[in-house]
DNA sequence: ATGTGTGAATTACTTCACAGCG
DNA sequence: CGCTGTGAAGTAATTCACACAT
């Protein structure tokens, strides 16, 4: 429903789903000036039992220190070379409608490695309309653009009804990674990633328990 | 790590959480004049086994027709209620600035029975901006404005250094799901959910794969 | 003492496979 | 037949618990 994991064997993906939640509060705990964690401490920040945390990282090697911890800094820098993140990724955005135009502007990204390097909008009088420094194309630009980037990651911020269409389109361009903020779960051949953000259905997800006390 | 399920024994929160997705794509269904429809063909649309459909919808009771598959609408309004979604949610949305403005302006919400009903943002040169037909107010509203409506659900795109103290308000406030884009883990009592989302994370969990990949 | 790394045990989730009904 | 509902079987993920290193 979520991913198509294709022949991955080895690490479950749950695990590597979690790793990059690992990176991320190492790095909070190292602009707070922690230079050392446990497994439990870690796991107390991001509701992880430290069990857990040891076993995920033990697919990737041995970090730890007996009776220490994990060298926050030296941890960090395993899981982002894990990740592939020493070096940047570029990624195109298509779709620029309100939430579009918010991604676009996301300093988040960058500062972890994702370069935006192209918008794309099927909105033919956006063409050319510059936003966050980049200028706005029209979809048909995707090939070109996606190859001479040599670009593996788009974001996909269009209406349900096109993305499907948008999503074949960057598939067929070479993109392998998809984040996809529509409300449709798209389809995508063997050997490409597809993630879905989907804050209704997470809503609604809650909305099922809140229910439930009500009636208690 | 994504949300603390207090006793809530019974169904499995995996579960629950593909019950929107079910109630999504039996709307498009309905929406493509299909009246009727198998496990078998509603799994292919989300990359679901037919098997994983049935044994879900079977915690809730026997809503098929052997031979026949599922009635559509029927099933949708059986859902639907399972879900809570027979009557419409308050919510508010705390933090306005990109993300949030564009969170504010989607319809998405109000359409799958989430009321938008307050905005928040503790800048206070915002406060009284009208925005998508209401009102910005300061965060020091949150109390009032979340009691008086009797809001249990509660969007937060504020900044990650914010997160946690803008929750606290919330669940102090009697909010008792939280939709957390704030890109840190927030913490939460039992009895409250929270729900996250995380693009960059998303993002580094594809980029795990894709950089394997390469190096093949 | 303290906290990692890891087999073993446990728990959770998914898929199988088929009886039974329309 | 065709397709549901579901126990049973099979996988997968998590937690336990402890030997061992510092």
């Amino acid at each position: 429903m979520d991913q198509n994991a294709p022949e991955t064997n080895d690490i479950p993906d749950v695990v590597v789903r979690r790793l990059p939640i690992y990176a991320r509060t190492l790095d909070y705990l190292l602009t707070e000036g922690k230079s050392s964690v446990s497994s439990q401490e870690l796991g107390e920040r991001i509701n992880v039992t430290a069990a857990q945390i040891r076993k995920d990282l033990s697919w990737f090697g041995e970090f730890g220190k007996q009776g220490i911890g994990y060298d926050v800094e030296k941890l960090l820098g395993h899981i982002n070379r894990i990740l592939g993140l020493t070096v940047n990724w570029p990624v195109v955005l298509v779709g620029l409608v309100y939430l579009g135009q918010a991604i676009a502007r996301y300093a988040g990204f960058r500062e972890k490695g994702l370069h935006i390097v192209a918008l794309f909008d099927a909105d033919p009088t956006k063409a050319g309309t510059i936003l966050n420094g980049l200028p706005i194309q029209g979809d048909e630009e995707i090939p070109r653009t996606v190859a001479t980037h040599g670009v593996k990651l788009a974001i996909v911020a269009v209406p349900a009804t096109k993305a499907q269409e948008v999503v074949d389109q960057l598939i067929a361009a070479g993109v392998r990674g998809i984040l996809n903020y529509a409300p449709i779960i798209v389809q995508a051949p063997e050997g490409v990633w597809v993630r879905h953000i989907d804050p209704v259905s997470l809503l609604h997800s809650m909305t099922y328990y809140l229910a439930r006390e009500q009636a208690t």
